[in-house]
RNA sequence: GCACCCGUAGCUCAGCUGGAUAGAGCGUUGCCCUCCGAAGGCAAAGGUCGCACGUUCGAAUCGUGCCGGGUGCGCCA
């Protein structure tokens, strides 16, 4: 996994009042520039207050600066006059001017106009561009961290696929999606810990222990037949084969209840292993596997976690026993109304209370899932997120009930689903029965098409929507396939470095070296184009991951990617405009310093979604 | 029946948490290689943002109600 490593530099008091105007460093300024300005604008704000313009105190929480929408309307933009007139009790246009008056005198700025409804739009000397790619270069590969989780742990769990059998298509999308939530996250700025859920306890456990003794029969030699109900699928061969080898023909001759029991171990540790086999295929590593099986466990007949767990509920009244209604609608043929135990879900916002123990006396899946979650909580970690499939958004509800409960904590759950795959071929559904294990598995695509292609394509969609997967169109490499492109300006990047490498001879020796060329020599549209783009970066990266969006990235980097082969293309037309020009290696070198941090971010970005940035692609 | 998600160009989708003239790709039409990677680029055409009310300076975005599609609906995992 190439995920950026956990930042653990102090919180940075950004938001805190009276540091911004000095804040900007002399020579460079800070990676964020909006951010910078966000602190002007809040500055313009304390000031007009300390003068009696404005009521001291004033929310600035939904003032954003951002890129304009038109470029001839500046280099920034802020809604601030027009988010605050109410509660400065001035028209947005006469604040507007006010604020644009305190704007005027901040360094740097060359132009503050008024539009519209209250926008104020801020020109920038020509000079900030090319000392902002100054700082890129020196942040490097740290360019876009951002410090939103303030060092926090933060715990994502994903995948959690049932040890029963190998990983299949479908778990796909949600193994690429939280890995790459995990990796924005840890970029910025939380403590990210990557985990996997085993449900190794359930009557599943058991379907798959008798299947395996299934195979161990098999593998003795007789003739099996595979009943309904259990699991078809030879992966279960090699489990038989193990169970000879560690228990020779001995085992048959125990009860089952023993015969299930020692199989059962054996056959998880393999399908944990199969799983491992397969994340790792996609570049996937969870750091903690936690077994649901050790919340069941009562070692010495002592009491379970869930036992502990479901006591401490009772003696706060937030369980007792009762009945349900049946489900409007369609009611279960088999309906009984009975007593069970049940979960005081409605206290916490959930539509019902729900069952915590079944009709044979064992736990529900939920019961453990509370145990489950109050121990993520009791380990340290008061944000957690849970990757689901759509088909568990009836859950959701439920979920994040009880873990209010459980933790007293408001948010320390998530929960993201992700909609369904339809898995194409040219345009066709491929054909999956879900019969005889003829199910397309995770390996068969990852081998088919690779690990970067799925990776990126399951993350180039919002995660709520439903994803049209085709296996032909994603292994064409043109600009119609987005995995491609983007890999294509990374390798066209790195090409015309090499290139430069072999024209002009000497080149800078590393990204501080670049950062040292001329870069206000860097003034033609095209580039300042790509500098604003790349001057964005922070911005996404911040936005993304409060929003636990990684798909923004995806699409952010498409974008990035199409700046730089207009730029290109460009220096086609016009060969003035090319990277390398031969009879003038400063204007070169800048050139190349801004083709470098083009590189620098889309590699960054393909980081945190898990796709290789490659050299070159021939 | 109820809950959650989706509905934006012919098709597939973005839309920066309420901002300025709603954007890409594909497809259609017309251009650009004796030139650092044409595996690329430029341009044109194409929209009642499902419908209707409401909230306000301002709505694709927030609220309510419909319409259409998906997922789920005691003890399954």
């Amino acid at each position: 996994m190439t995920a950026p490593p956990i930042c653990a530099r102090a919180s940075r008091p950004r938001d805190q009042e009276g540091a911004p105007a000095g804040a900007r460093q002399p020579g460079a300024l800070p990676m964020n520039i909006y951010a910078l300005f966000a602190d002007h604008v809040r500055a313009a704000l304390a000031a007009l207050a300390a003068e009696g313009v404005v009521p001291a105190g004033l929310d600035a929480g939904r003032v954003v600066v951002e890129p304009p929408r038109e470029a001839s309307h500046g280099d920034l933009a802020t809604n601030a006059a027009m988010v605050l007139s109410k509660d400065a009790r001035m028209k947005p246009r006469d604040l507007a001017e006010k604020l644009a008056e305190k704007l005027r005198a901040v360094e740097g700025v060359v132009r503050v106009e008024v539009a519209g409804p209250g926008f104020i739009n801020i020109a920038l000397d020509g000079a900030v561009w090319p000392t902002l790619l100054k700082s890129v270069l020196l942040a490097g590969a740290a360019y876009g961290r951002a410090d939103l989780g303030g060092g926090a742990p933060m715990n994502v769990e994903y995948v959690s696929a049932n040890p029963t059998g190998p990983m299949h298509v479908g778990h796909c999308r949600g193994a690429a999606f939280g890995d790459a939530l995990a990796s924005l996250l840890a970029f910025a700025g939380w403590k990210v810990t990557r985990e996997y859920y085993i449900n190794d306890a359930g009557v599943q456990i058991d379907v798959l222990a008798r299947s395996a003794l299934l195979r161990y029969r098999e593998a003795l030699g007789e003739a099996i037949e595979i009943p309904e109900g259990l699991y078809p699928g030879d992966y279960l061969v090699p489990v038989g084969q193990a169970l000879v080898a560690k228990y020779g023909r001995g085992l048959k001759e125990r009860d089952e209840a023993e015969q299930i029991a020692l199989a059962r171990p054996i056959a998880i540790d393999m399908m944990m292993a199969m799983i491992r086999d397969d994340l790792a295929a996609l570049n996937i590593r969870h750091e903690v596997f936690f077994s649901e099986r050790s919340l069941h466990d009562r070692p010495g007949g002592e009491a379970s976690i869930i036992d502990r767990l479901m006591a401490e509920l009772r003696a706060r009244d937030l369980i007792y026993d009762g009945r349900l209604p049946p489900p409007k609608g369609a009611p279960p043929e088999d309906w009984e109304d009975r007593e069970q135990v049940l979960f005081r879900a409605t206290a916490f916002g959930d539509e019902i209370d729900r069952p915590l123990v079944k009709s044979d006396g064992a736990y529900t899946y939920f019961a453990a899932d509370i145990a489950y979650h109050k121990d993520k909580f009791d380990r340290g970690f008061a944000r957690m997120i849970d990757v689901w499939g759509a088909d568990h958004g009836g859950y959701v509800k439920r979920m994040q009930a009880a873990v209010k409960a459980a933790t007293g904590g408001a948010d320390t759950l998530d929960i993201e689903l992700c909609q369904l795959v339809r898995l194409l071929r040219n345009g066709e559904p491929v054909k999956m029965s879900k019969r005889a294990g003829n199910f397309v598995t995770l390996r068969e695509v990852v081998d088919e098409v690779g690990s970067d292609a799925v990776r990126f394509m399951m993350i180039y969609r919002k995660n709520d929507a439903v994803l049209d997967f085709d296996l032909a169109k994603v292994i064409e490499q043109s600009k119609d396939n987005p995995v491609f492109y983007v890999q294509y300006a990374h390798a066209r990047a790195r090409s015309i470095l090499r290139n430069a490498a072999a024209t002009l001879g000497e080149l800078p020796a590393d990204l501080s070296a670049y950062a040292q060329a001329p870069l206000s020599r860097l003034d033609d549209e095209g580039e300042i184009a790509l500098i604003r783009q790349i001057a964005n970066y922070p911005r996404l990266i911040e936005q993304a991951a409060a929003a636990r969006e990684p798909h923004r990235v995806a699409f952010y980097l498409y974008d990035l990617a199409s700046a730089l082969h207009a730029q290109w293309n460009r220096g086609k037309d016009l060969p003035h405009l090319r990277f390398i020009i031969e009879d003038d290696r400063f204007l070169s070198h800048a050139r190349l310093a801004l083709v470098q941090s083009v590189a620098l971010v889309i590699a960054s970005g393909l980081a945190i979604l898990g796709v290789a940035a490659p050299e070159e692609m021939r």
